[in-house]
DNA sequence: ATAGTAGTTTATAATGATTCTAAAAAACTG
DNA sequence: CAGTTTTTTAGAATCATTATAAACTACTAT
């Protein structure tokens, strides 16, 4: 399994759920977003097994803490997820509650020229809300 | 009173109450964030007396409607309205949770190139986090 | 003004995402 | 294997937000 150094490297033990969760999240060519109850939808079918909700949120957070994942910043009753840990920017469709992600290019370099005294950048993100 | 009309203009009875959040929200030279809770804190300091929660939540969805407020995308355990509603983007503190406004100039146009069909742009929003 | 009606406020309950708890199970270490 | 630590889990708790429905208020038409 691919996922188990991953996982011990990051001092986390590679139990089966950890390791089902990798694969449902990290084994695809692409990227995408999630909210944890999609992300439970997804493991009944795709592992044809139950996670525990309790499971799928620390291993989540977890991940994010380690940096495997990303949270968008957004104003749903869901949190939404990311398994594009780059930066990038995002679309977010109000009427189907859909995130796109945009590619750097479609927004171009964004230089933020204001400085707070005693705080770094960690990150800079755009969000383009879509409409009818 | 002021905010008379602007309710009536917008098809919204001037009670008691609205006037008083209008009071609170709007008649400062500036423009500020903040929560639901935040918001019944100031009124009962403010105002000296006391308007519901539900009237809060109603009022205040009410104006985001109208344009007279914004949500600010951004995923903290409580949901931050802005009484600017220009377009504006923000840094986040992390560690305090607070919000602090950058002016475009600060940020410099943003072009998004990419389009979906059959969807408008609504909204362009950076969200700058900031770490210690 | 008065009566009628449509809109508003409020206390309170319901909802639902997320977090907490504590006991059982699993993974590790020697 | 025996001992220890970590993890999983069901279920309870939390808490922001929304729904409910009864009392109240603002408006409209007589
Ligand atoms: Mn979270
Ligand atoms: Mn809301
Ligand atoms: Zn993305
Ligand atoms: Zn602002």
């Amino acid at each position: 399994m691919k996922y188990i150094e991953k996982l011990r490297n990051s001092g986390l033990r590679p139990t089966k759920q950890r390791l089902q969760i990798c694969e449902v999240l990290f084994n695809t060519d692409k990227t995408f977003h999630f909210t944890i109850n999609e992300l439970e939808q997804k493991i009944k079918k795709q592992a044809n097994n139950k996670i525990s909700l309790a499971t799928l949120y620390n291993t989540v957070h977890a991940f994010e803490k380690k940096g495997y994942l990303k949270q968008i910043p957004i104003n749903s009753s869901e949190t939404y997820f990311d398994t594009n840990v780059t930066d990038h920017h995002h679309f977010y469709d109000l009427k189907e509650e859909k995130l796109i992600d945009l590619e750097n290019s479609d927004v171009g370099p964004i230089n933020i020229l204001k400085k707070i005294n005693g705080k770094k950048i960690k990150s800079v993100e755009v969000l383009v809300k879509l409409e009818d």
